[in-house]
DNA sequence: TTGAAAGCGTTACCAG
DNA sequence: CTGGTAACGCTTTCAA
């Protein structure tokens, strides 16, 4: 394991000083042309490059910007972090990016290693555990230390910038759309029930339904799902299905195509889906198009601007999401 | 922007000596239990953190293992990284991700940023334009630097550990299925003729069809497979597919559904594609299953073991790929 | 134009 | 059991 040279092994080949030899390599204006020359090509040579370890440790900064996230195979999440990427790509700034896999230890755990000097800022789109276990004191000590911005999976309690989806009213006038096509007994289904997202997104539906229709909620495990789904349309309980997340959506359609109430209509469905999924499917899912690098772009922004000025109030920003219609619905 | 408090300051207000508050801290057993309880609590009352940064440059070690990959739109990366990330979890490594979106001047950034102090060693898959480019240097470097893995997207002169999909056998055995199966005019359709893995898996095409048929070759984007896959079909000229990857797969599916030639099975198709896509198709589409979890898991352990020892020849592990049969084959 | 020395936050050796 | 000091690799001020 051969190491790295450092300037100290190159100050002492060249028989000058280290300082010359630093500012020599950071083309400093004390050091003659010809000195310059004669250092950095002994520093190409050797094929020198600067321990950013010390460099970051010294000044204090890093450059970099650390993102958290719960997973990468959630699709939305991944538009997300391009958005990031794509912006922050064109900034002085470099990502790291941690995958915490929905756990709560593994995402204290990025969190800790990040912020104690690794980044100037954290992206967070907090786990599913940490939701359910709402212990959030790894992020509340953040807080006045680095930059810290939440990215639609929010904690409202946090003093912090936020950008986030508009759950609630997606789904609000999603559903809103169905009953004005006609539909009169809509059921939502759900696997992300434990999530705030997926709070938000049924309180959009009820409110949606409320005074037309009892609310029929179908949430739990795949399984659960498409044997609740196959009683309720035997017994011909449901004209329309809200599904909010990809997983329930999948098996909502997959329900739907085994009953043959797809293209015929007799059942029209709005999901969260990709869009390559969605587009892919016979019939066409239509789904809620959450703009997930627009996402990620605002956020980055915001960040970015956060950098340059610490002080100032935190901001929220929501980013509306719009019903894709395709075939479904 | 508080900064975290150090060492140094917790010994001035405790009015110890900076070495005890840090022994304390570590638990060191020169310390006598009463002054670690005072130090540990004031620690935490203060928040005290250790400084990574400064932990790592003195200790020469980061703990953290990069991982650098193209892309995470791509179901098979998306899955390797969970692979990696499966395994490292369970040891005592974080590890960073970053992203290069094929680009090359991204994976050079990438890689030097991080191999310069701020991870123990690296796994990359190389980018599209790198292995357009031809220029690997950035990688070369590395070499009896720190511990260099490779994956996928392998660059053979690199001496360096290596885990590889066996796509030249891969796509060999599944247009050896085809034939079996009756099928005497198998086109190849690709949108990744400048990555070696598709020339491998184009080489396993040739192998298998050669003084059998003709091989019949069609390269390109999306637009151009669609409009040639039309006119072969229309003519009659094909009697399956195979695609060698995500987005030619697709398109071929798409086309063959357009053409109503797939529930007939007037044409097989064989592609790659995720699970998610592949099972949710009417008709469901068999693919090259390239088990990327196990090619990540793979990786991870050998490098890990590599950490262990430095020393030792480099190794190659190839993961088998096999056909995962459903509808359309 | 060059060099010595202090310091970033730690750890570890050696004295006391 | 506690403290001083050097060192990790670098930048920067101040002298020369």
């Amino acid at each position: 394991m051969k190491k790295n040279i450092t300037i100290k092994e190159l100050s002492k080949i060249l028989e000058v000083s280290i300082s010359t030899v630093s500012k020599a390599l950071n083309d400093s204006y004390e050091i003659s042309d010809s000195t310059k020359e004669r250092i950095k090509s002994a520093a190409k040579l050797h094929n020198y490059k600067p321990n950013k370890l010390a460099v970051n440790l010294k000044s204090g900064k890093t450059n970099t910007i650390g993102v958290v996230l719960p997973s990468i195979k959630n699709f939305f999440m991944s538009r997300v972090l391009r958005g990031i990427d794509s912006v922050i790509a064109k900034s002085q700034y470099n990502i790291i990016i941690s995958i915490t896999n929905e756990s709560y230890d593994k995402e204290v755990q990025s969190v800790q290693t990040l912020s104690n000097g690794l980044v100037d800022a954290i992206i967070i789109a907090v786990s599913e555990e940490t939701q359910i276990k709402q212990d959030f004191s790894h992020l509340n000590s953040l807080i006045g230390d680095i930059p810290l911005l939440m990215v639609d999976r929010i904690v409202n309690s946090i003093p912090c910038d936020k950008v986030l989806v508009d759950d609630y009213n997606a789904v609000f006038n999603a559903v809103n759309e169905l009953i004005n096509e006609g539909r009169k007994s809509i059921a939502l289904v759900s696997s992300i029930n434990n999530l705030n997202v997926g709070k938000l997104r049924t309180k959009g539906y009820k409110a949606a339904v409320e005074n037309k229709q009892d609310a029929i909620i179908v949430e739990g495990s795949e399984e659960y799902l498409e044997k609740e789904l196959t009683t309720l349309i035997d017994l011909n309980k449901i004209d329309a299905i809200m599904a909010l997340d990809q997983e329930s959506s999948l098996a909502a359609y997959r329900i739907g195509k085994k009953k043959q109430v797809l293209t015929n209509k007799k059942i029209a469905i709005i999901g969260y889906a990709s869009r390559v999924i969605s587009e892919h499917l016979t019939p066409k899912l239509t789904t809620i198009d959450q703009h997930g690098k627009r996402v990620g772009s605002t956020s980055a922004r915001l960040l970015l601007k956060r950098l340059d000025e610490f002080d100032g109030e935190p901001e929220s920003i929501v980013v509306n999401s719009s019903v894709q219609k395709r075939f479904t619905s």
